[in-house]
DNA sequence: ACGCATGTAGTCAAGTTTGACTAGCAAGGG
DNA sequence: CCCTTGCTAGTCAAACTTGACTACATGCGT
C-alpha cells in the first residue's frame, strides 16, 4: 500500500471538505514530509486519482481568495470512508517494515475506538511473530546460519528489527490500555489539523535537512 | 537513492558481464525480492537506463541458447564502477530508515576492504546520533512531549528505531572488527552470485507469501 | 512608488515502479 | 506424436513519484 492515499483521505476527512493546499499543509504539520514521500506532486496526484475512482467527490470552486489558480475542494465519499478505514486498519496490523505506513497509522489511529485500536495492535504482534518464524525457518541452512557468510547479516538485521518492533508495539499497547490519548467517541478529539489561517509550529522554515538523511 | 541501481550494478559487476535474467536471478538468490522492490520491470528498466547514462555498456548478443527473445549482455563501465562505490558507501553511512538500502549495503559491503567498511559504519553511528539529536530538539515542544498527544507516538517510534538501529550497528562493527567475513583483498571471496546453471537454493518456489506482509 | 521576498495554489515532464503479459524451447506423459 | 507444463528472457501500459516550474497576490522596506 502507498501511504499517500491513507494520509490524504485522513486529512480531507478531518476537514470535512478541503482543497489540495490544505491537505498539503496538514501533512507538513504532521511531519509527513520527513517520514514519507508526501511531496506536492504526489498529493495532488492522489487527490485527482481518488476523485476519478469515486473515493473523493470534487467540487469546483471559485478562484482562490488569495491569488493563484482556481482550486478544487474535495470531500470523502462513502466509498472513500470505507477505503480509509481499510487502509488505516491495514497500516496498524501489517508488518511490512515500512516505517512510514506505521507512522501514518499512529497519527490517524484515534479515528478508531480504543478497543479496536488495541485489537489491531495485538494482531500486529501476531503478524510480527509469524513473519519472524517464517524468515528464520526458511532462510536458515541445515548447517547453521554461519553458512550464509556475510549475507547472514541481512537476516540478522531483519530479525533484530522484528524483535525491537514487537517490543515497541507491546509498549504502545500498554500505554493505550492504560488510558492514554483520546479515541473516537471519547469526547473532545485531539486537534489534528490546522484551522484556516492558523500558523504551523512545525513548518519547514529554512532549516537544514537532517544530517544523516540520504542526499 | 533507489536501491535497485546499487543491486543491479553489484550483480553485473560480480559476473563481469551479465544479461538481465542473470541479474534477476542473483537478486532472487540474495532474497532481494523480499526486502526491496526488485521486480523484473524495475531491473530491466534500471539496466536500460544505466546503459543510456553510460554506467553500463550494452553488448547485443545472439539469440539466447535456451529460447526466448534475443538478450543483451551488460558490463560495468569505469563511470559505473565509480557510481557503484558511491552508492555502496552511501548505503552504509546514511541513516534514512529504509531497511532495503542497508540490506543491499550489507550484501555488497565485502567489495570494500575491511578498514573502509569499518570507517563507514562508524560514520553511520555518527549519522544516527545526529539525526536523533535533530529530531528530539526540533520536535519537542517547550511544555514537554506530552503536549503532542498521540502524535508524540510517531516521534517515539522514530527515536526507538534510531536507538535500536544504533545498537545493531555497534554489534556489526564488533563482529567485523573481530575478523568476521572475507573482505576485498583478503583471499577467496564469498561466492555471491550463481554460476551459470547452478540451482538457486532460495528460489521462490510455490511458497505462500509471508504472513504479515502487506497485501 | 517600486521592486522584491513571501505565501498561496497547483501543473508538468521526466523518471520509476508495478503487475500482467508475450514468446520460444525442452521435457515428459499419455 | 501431440499437448501440457515449466523454464528462459524480456516487454508493455498504467500508475506513481520527483523536482522544478508557473502564476497571482500581499506585505514591506526604501
Amino acid at each position: 500500500m502507498s501511504v499517500i492515499r491513507l494520509l490524504v483521505l485522513g486529512a480531507v476527512r478531518q476537514h470535512g471538505r478541503a482543497h489540495g493546499y490544505q491537505v498539503r499543509n496538514d501533512l507538513e504539520y504532521w511531519g509527513a514530509h520527513e517520514w514519507s514521500n508526501a511531496k506536492p506532486g504526489s498529493i495532488y496526484h492522489a487527490l485527482k486519482q481518488m476523485a476519478k475512482q469515486g473515493l473523493l467527490h470534487a467540487h469546483e470552486v471559485a478562484p482562490s481568495t488569495a491569488g493563484g489558480p482556481p482550486r478544487t475542494e474535495y470531500e470523502v465519499t462513502e466509498q472513500g470512508t470505507e477505503e480509509y478505514f481499510r487502509l488505516l486498519r491495514e497500516s496498524l496490523t501489517s508488518y511490512d517494515q515500512k516505517p512510514d505506513v506505521l507512522s501514518a497509522g499512529l497519527g490517524l489511529m484515534v479515528d478508531l475506538d480504543r478497543a479496536e485500536a488495541l485489537a489491531l495492535l495485538e494482531q500486529r504482534m501476531r503478524s510480527i511473530e509469524q513473519w519472524r518464524k517464517a524468515v528464520t525457518e526458511y532462510y536458515t541452512p541445515e548447517d547453521g546460519p554461519g553458512q550464509l557468510g556475510h549475507i547472514g547479516e541481512i537476516m540478522d538485521l531483519w530479525i533484530h528489527s522484528a524483535d525491537t518492533g514487537a517490543e515497541w508495539t507491546r509498549g504502545l499497547i500498554e500505554r493505550i490500555r492504560g488510558g492514554a490519548y483520546t479515541f473516537a467517541g471519547e469526547g473532545e478529539p485531539f486537534v489534528g489539523v490546522l484551522a484556516d489561517g492558523e500558523e504551523n509550529p512545525f513548518a519547514t522554515e529554512d532549516r537544514e535537512p537532517h544530517p544523516g538523511d540520504a542526499q
